[in-house]
DNA sequence: CTAAACTCTGTACCCTACCCCAGAGTCAAG
DNA sequence: CTTGACTCTGGGGTAGGGTACAGAGTTTAG
């Protein structure tokens, strides 16, 4: 008789929880992201502390990280080896700065094109679209 | 007898000039970023300026925007239409400004994160593992 | 007790931005 | 005039990140 205890969920309740569908919780499991829990009868019990984890991968996705990524940091479970620990959490601070430099220069490109695009004449066409056809832009 | 003009190409000299294959040609001949010229012949003959329209699109690929994205920049292509063409660049804007104040938050708690497993001892667990346990990370 | 709502497994499909292949026809250099 | 390089059409596959559905079994609320 299958009841769910009071630290555990079932898949339904766990997707709910943590603002995804049921088929993403099994989706993540197949990528070990998340755990196959044991069964209680036939149903599966999920412990409560997944919701943190898949908020945990979801944060981390919308910071521009892949779920291979995330795996990375997340097979560091076990947590003994902290210099290992340590330099891949290193690399992705590398990464992340790496990625906010393109983010930087994009951002200056485009506000300079919006920019010259307000402040000079409406005839002519727009230095947006130039800048695009330009053979030199941006070299 | 079909033979390459002066100022046409066939679709491989085309996507050589360009720097892109010959299938991306195609593929964004069916997304209607590229016109699909008529034959010449058998083969069909592609005039030089759609050089100039390949790298306006991959430019435009670099600044982050997507095929669809660029596909509207491209209908307003004769530049007329200034506002419009500013308001998808401010949209964009904002996309990478949204996204550089996440990877901020995101650097500076793993910068904090790695500092602090340097100076705990090695016997508790480390806090970046401890961190990604923990329901309230980042929250 | 029954019917709705859920779970299980497995497969199949969506999008994006391509890449690669086959087979048939065509073109151009030597 | 042959042969190798190209073009055409049409199909398939890739990775990444999912969503949808089918059919069978299970649970739970009324």
């Amino acid at each position: 008789m299958p009841v769910e205890s009071a630290n555990t969920l079932t898949i339904g309740r766990l997707a709910k929880a943590a603002n995804i569908g049921v088929e993403t919780v099994r989706y993540y499991q197949e990528l070990k992201l998340l755990p196959v829990p044991p069964r209680q009868g036939s149903y599966r019990q999920y412990p409560l502390s997944l919701v943190g984890r898949i908020r945990f991968i979801k944060r981390a996705q919308d910071l521009g990280f892949t779920l291979k990524e995330i795996s990375s940091l997340l097979e560091l479970q076990d947590g003994t080896d902290r210099k290992t620990i340590r330099s891949i959490a290193s690399d992705r601070i590398a990464q992340i700065e790496s990625k906010l430099l393109d983010l930087n220069r994009m951002r200056e490109v485009l506000n300079h094109l919006v920019d010259e695009c307000e402040h000079t004449k409406s005839g002519s066409p727009c230095p947006i679209i130039e800048s695009l056809i330009a053979d030199d832009f941006m070299a």
